[in-house]
DNA sequence: CCAAACCCGACTGAACCAGTCGGGTTTTTA
DNA sequence: TAAAAACCCGACTGGTTCAGTCGGGTTTGG
């Protein structure tokens, strides 16, 4: 698993798609202007995120992207994988380059670490993300209402 | 925190330091033999390791390199931050480039995975590794005497 | 039919990786 | 004191990936 900018766009922008997608399909324009992406880079991501079946896209005017399952179906993961082609062996592909005694202590190393971090990304989906976001958002709402009704009942001004 | 061969190179050749470096210090030569690693690319690596003291040097015919702490106070993660330089931030330098809501979503999403790398890597030291491979080394010696005793006990010669 | 949208392959400049090269300097030993 | 062993260092290179561009398609709604 390779962790790169580009893993991280197509998750901004497949973010970007999830929280529009309720009212049709989302066009490549949209996300490229507000998420401040290249629109031919985009068709690059959405074109593999399509072959990996995490979107479905709809030609013509009006067109446009949307998942092909729920948000709460596709993890980090999954879209990270989809983008970031394989580059096959992350390490020493299990069989070659490792030798002597030294192999399987940095072997078990690094695919322990590869785990790690695949658990980790397969962990969280988009719907997790956002929902994580909007508890966020209604925590600081509340806490905003709590410091107004404190500020009512002492009667005193904001200190500049 | 960059994941590459560089730092997969720099945690093997240091491995190979902390398992040889009793008998005085260990020359680059040899790890480039031992290891299959360029002496040039090495001499990179160890002018790195040197400078973040996780080595020191004895220059002259005779020297070569020790490890500058014990093998269970050198962490994988100090090796590869060491060799693999900044690249300043990871993702979102905190301030620029991811503006609007999705800003958090995302942000704490890769600051929560490059913490979880961290911390992994962290608890891993030279010494761990090279406990665990003996300890693994150990139990295929006893596996292996154990499977003699009850092929000699049974008196029957092995099936091919 | 036209325009909006997707679709696709080829190209580019910059960065980094892995490695090379050609020189140093320090220190031991013969 | 000279040679050799070792570290030290900066400049260079070829290949790959990244991020993005360009120029063309194809599909389809109005």
């Amino acid at each position: 698993m390779r962790l790169t900018t580009k893993g991280r766009f197509a998750v901004t922008a497949m973010l970007d798609l999830a929280l529009r997608e309720a009212n049709g399909p989302v066009t490549l324009a949209g996300i490229s202007e507000r998420q401040h992406i290249s629109l031919s880079y985009l068709e690059q991501l959405f074109g593999k995120l399509r072959r990996r079946e995490l979107v479905e896209s709809v030609r013509g005017p009006g067109g446009g992207y949307c998942l092909a399952r729920a948000a709460h179906d596709i993890t980090v993961a999954e879209i990270i994988c989809a983008v970031d082609e394989p580059l096959d062996a992350t390490q020493c592909g299990g069989k070659e380059n490792c030798r002597d005694e030294h192999r399987c202590m940095t072997h078990d190393l690094w695919s322990g670490l590869n785990r790690v971090i695949y658990d980790h990304l397969s962990a969280v989906s988009l719907g997790t993300l956002i929902d994580e976001h909007q508890a966020k958002q209604k925590r600081r709402a509340e806490a905003l209402i709590d410091a107004r009704i404190l500020k009512e009942s002492a009667g005193t001004p904001a200190a500049h």
